[in-house]
RNA sequence: GGCCCCUUGGCGAAACUGGUAUACGCAGCGGACUUAAAAUCCGCUUCCUGCAAGGGAGUGCGGGUUCGAGUCCCGCAGGGGCCA
């Protein structure tokens, strides 16, 4: 006798009961257990949960619980990355104040989240728009500076116009700000810049250690990093005006091929290029065209190349009296080396487009190893359409003669250290992080501008600089800026008038240190030494791949920046990372092809085929293809509207189902109801027949049948298995785990007393295996089973060892690697007994046909081979 | 363009370090229960051939290594990601 499941009911009673006996509170640092840190990324407060959320809690919730289960002093926090411009948006477009719109928003994601039925420690929640987490954020800031970690320049900026603020180059996406999708503007402004690029040697040595990291992260970091190993060589420069002894400073990541250099060129940018431009109207318009092509390196690379030649010659440095033409050219950086380059066509592909434009000579210094000595190769290569940039042996280039590409290298960069000349350098992709936002709703720069002192930083006990509340947002720009009072104050150095530093952090600077922050998080100090020491790194860290650069990089530097300034003991946060794959569902568009949401259509199957049609007014809608939820094309599921219909364990356990979590995950309506309907085949298993089971705590039967020893091995089985999945985020297999022992349970048909106690134990252990991923029903299964300690309060059960290995296995038997028939034999067969009983099947000898035997491979448990 | 990853039934996917390919779920088909439906339960479901027993093919395509390849190596095609 059994009710349905009401999923409604029963879940927030168990939440309401895991709150009041503190279950997911976290133990102190005196907490005898082992300490296991696991965090998701902390979300923005949008103000509703979406399905991505779900997942990514989800997962790092049933980590949590298994581990708490398995005896480990959990640290599951949960908070929120509130600083940003949709807040300020929301205040321009609604005229409510970021801050109140910030905390509804908090309010009532809190909520939706909690209905998840997440075990987080509430307690530690914090905002990082809360004043006593920023002004803990400036004290690092004032650390960091006192350190020498942060530097102030002018630089040439991303600036969003949209946005009315500064991008960093990881914010720039396609040519547009990654917020707006705004096309992007240069300008020149003072920036604030935390010293990133003086770890960069540190950060890439660092990722070898992350063997916890899926290797695609770590490789787009590299690749981020960009270390390239080159000279520096300086080219005297002859006909600058005013400056006859002009060196012109190059970088090349190959000074094997300077014998091959047929000219330098110039970015439009570089400073002698906007000198001579002052004096030549025709540069001057030339580059002006190159800036209208657009700033986005994509767009610098596709364009076709374009040069402007200065009329100037460049000295060779190894090659008396010959020179080199200088050109100014659209394809050259300034952000990238020393913004000119030497050109060397054969061996470089958009040198070799250049010259083939321009008539420059392309001469051939490096041969492939197999075309060494032949003549012809020189005459393909210049007549062709493509450089080589391949290894292979140097020719033409008098010392160099000989070497390949490595040691030639070298010898050049020995050569010109000898001249002075040159020297060789390592170069570095990445830039220092600009941290300046000329926004509100961030963490003030703690610093005051005195025409006198200088900058002069904040002191320390006037921390936290709070953000003013009385703004306005009718006008375009920095509400801190325009306002009356705020920024005026005295210079805490020489007592005169002074300005506050108006900008405010990137919103990034506030998530690069939360993980820290949450070990201690109402300390008066940014951490706790005993507390870092104790908790980092993160033991498992989760979230989307789409921060595999910019979060990621942030708070590993950051990371260290704190080591250095003595608030975390560890240089790597994260020990472990699992990034998780996107949530999709189907598209739907309407005959105009207007997105039409899934909540607003009706699909049935027509002739085996799937046919939408609006719910309100019956018209047909094209069913197109499965993409990431967004609301541009409405195919969003609310996990609101789930849980209200399912509950949130059928929402969990079709997020865990299916698909690895790493890759992207398609909701269906029929996976959904997939999942609960195994949530109400689960109860009904449980409390559908009571009489089948033994009573609880009933003793051990003394002896079992085959068919009950089959089931308790199966139990068994799933459990080690599961565990072992569930230990390596293996969530799909653990879920296909649970349903080949439920279906165990239900094709187990023996009667009697042995057989009630195996049905109760294989159900114990089911539910005790589902405890971690759907908790609300395993929690009431539990108590229908008769227990009166919650799971969130039992121990995960340990699996028998002698049932899980089986007396007898069935092996393949293959002639000639074909599988011809199985054979169940004892695991501990010896050879010659597996061989004798191999042959001696009716299918082999039939395959075997009579021909000498040579060969019989036997592998204990896996296979016999027969070779004829 | 460079680097990297992926490709297994109608679909999502399993297959541990090379050893019975397609577990588990979804969808579909057939049946039971029911006045009927829903719900539930049972069975079938890689393809070809065959009444059947059986036989053959088969993990994107083409080669290779091996007693044995979804798994390792080389080449190609398609899809995706990152950087350009």
């Amino acid at each position: 006798m059994s009710t349905r499941y009401n999923a409604r009911t029963v879940e927030p009673k168990w939440q309401k009961i895991w709150e009041e006996r503190g279950d997911f509170l976290t133990g102190g640092p005196d907490d005898p257990r082992p300490k296991y840190y696991v965090l998701e990324m902390f979300p923005y407060p949008s103000g509703r949960i979406h399905m991505g959320h779900v997942r990514n809690y989800t997962i790092g919730d049933a980590i949590a619980r298994y581990r708490k289960a398995r005896g480990f002093n959990v640290l599951h926090p949960m908070g929120w990355d509130a600083f940003g411009m949709p807040a300020e948006n929301a205040a321009m477009e609604k005229g409510v104040h970021p801050k109140g719109w910030t905390y509804d928003n908090i309010a009532a994601m809190r909520a939706q989240l909690k209905s998840i039925g997440l075990a987080v420690d509430w307690s530690r929640e914090f905002a990082t728009c809360d004043p006593e987490y920023y002004g803990q954020e400036q004290a690092l800031f004032l650390d960091m500076l006192e350190a020498g970690l942060v530097t102030r320049k002018k630089s040439m900026v991303n600036w969003d116009p949209v946005d009315n603020t500064v991008l960093a180059n990881e914010q720039v996406i396609e040519g547009r700000g990654w917020r707006s999708g705004a096309i992007v503007e240069r300008r020149e402004l003072t920036q604030w810049f935390l010293k990133i690029s003086d770890f960069a040697d540190e950060l890439l040595d660092g990722l070898d250690t992350l063997t916890r990291w899926p290797e695609k992260v770590r490789l787009m970091q590299r690749n981020w990093i960009g270390r390239s190993e080159g000279a520096r060589v300086l080219f005297p420069i002859m006909g600058v005006p005013g400056d006859e002894a002009y060196r012109l400073e190059i970088f090349t990541t190959r000074p094997d091929t300077l014998f091959g250099a047929s000219f330098c060129a110039l970015s439009p940018h570089h400073p002698l290029a906007q000198a001579l431009a002052k004096d030549n109207p025709a540069l001057a318009g030339f580059i002006r065209e190159c800036d209208r092509i657009g700033t986005s390196e994509e767009a610098i690379e596709t364009a076709e190349k374009m040069g402007f030649d200065t009329g100037l010659k460049a000295r060779h440095p190894f090659i008396e009296g010959k020179t080199l033409p200088v050109y100014v050219a659209n394809f050259v950086l300034m952000d990238y080396g020393t913004g000119a380059i030497f050109a060397c066509p054969a061996h470089d592909q958009r040198d070799f487009d250049f010259a083939k434009k321009y008539n420059l000579p392309i001469i051939p210094v490096v041969t492939p190893k197999d075309r060494a000595g032949d003549a012809s190769w020189a005459e393909e290569l210049i007549a062709g359409k493509d450089a080589f940039t391949g290894d292979g042996v140097a020719v033409n280039s008098e010392f160099l003669n000989g070497l390949d590409v490595t040691a030639a290298k070298r010898a050049a960069i020995e050569r010109l250290e000898a001249l002075g000349l040159g020297q060789g350098t390592i170069n570095y992709r990445l830039r220092d992080w600009g941290i300046s936002r000329q926004r509100y709703w961030g963490c003030p720069i703690p610093v005051i501008h005195c025409k006198s002192c200088g900058v002069v930083p904040v002191p320390r006990d006037q921390l936290p600089v709070t953000l003013p509340e009385d703004v306005t947002f009718d006008q375009p720009g920095n509400p801190l800026a325009r306002h009356p009072s705020w920024k005026h104050v005295d210079c805490p150095k020489c007592g005169g008038k002074a300005e506050r530093e108006t900008d405010t952090f990137d919103t990034f600077v506030d998530s690069s240190w939360y993980y820290a922050r949450f070990t201690a998080p109402r300390a008066t100090t940014p951490t706790v030494m005993d507390l870092v020491k104790h908790w980092l790194p993160v033991d498992q860290y989760i979230g989307g791949i789409e921060h595999a650069i910019l979060h990621l990089l942030y708070a590993r530097f950051f990371n260290r920046a704190m080591k250095r300034t003595g608030h975390v003991a560890v240089t790597e946060p994260f020990d472990g990372l699992f990034t998780q794959g996107m949530v999709n569902h189907e598209t739907y568009r309407d005959a105009s092809g207007r997105w039409v949401a899934p909540s607003d259509i009706a699909i049935e199957t027509v002739d085996g085929k799937r046919v939408a049609r609006r719910l309100d007014d019956g018209t047909p809608v094209t069913i197109g293809a499965v993409e990431k939820m967004s609301k541009s094309k409405k195919n969003t599921v609310d996990p609101e509207d789930i849980i209200a219909k399912y509950g949130a364990d059928t929402a969990r356990w079709f997020m865990l189902s299916d698909s690895p979590p790493d890759r992207d995950v398609q909701w269906t309506d029929q996976g959904a109801e997939g999942a609960w309907r195994f949530t109400q085949r689960l109860w009904r298993m449980v409390t559908d027949k009571p009489e089948e089971l033994s009573a609880k705590g009933a003793p051990l039967p003394a002896s079992f049948s085959e068919a009950e020893i089959a089931l308790r091995r199966a139990a068994h089985q799933a459990l080690a298995a599961a565990g072992d999945d569930i230990e390596n985020l293996r969530f799909n297999r653990a879920v296909a785990r649970v349903y080949e022992l439920a279906n165990a349970i239900s094709a187990f048909s023996e009667t009697g007393e042995a057989a009630k106690w195996v049905r109760r134990e294989a159900l114990e252990l089911l539910v005790q295996i589902v405890g971690p991923m759907m908790p609300h029903l395993a929690e009431e299964c539990w108590l229908a089973l008769g227990h009166d300690v919650p799971l969130s309060g039992t121990e995960w059960p340990v699996a028998d060892k002698a049932l899980l290995v089986e007396d007898s296995v069935t092996i393949a038997v293959q002639v000639n690697g074909k599988r011809r028939d199985e054979l169940t034999i004892a695991r501990d067969a010896d050879r010659e007994t597996v061989e004798r009983a191999a042959l001696a099947l009716e299918k082999v000898e039939k395959a075997i046909d009579g021909k000498p035997v040579r060969k019989i491979i036997v592998v204990p448990g896996k296979i016999v081979n027969i070779v004829v």
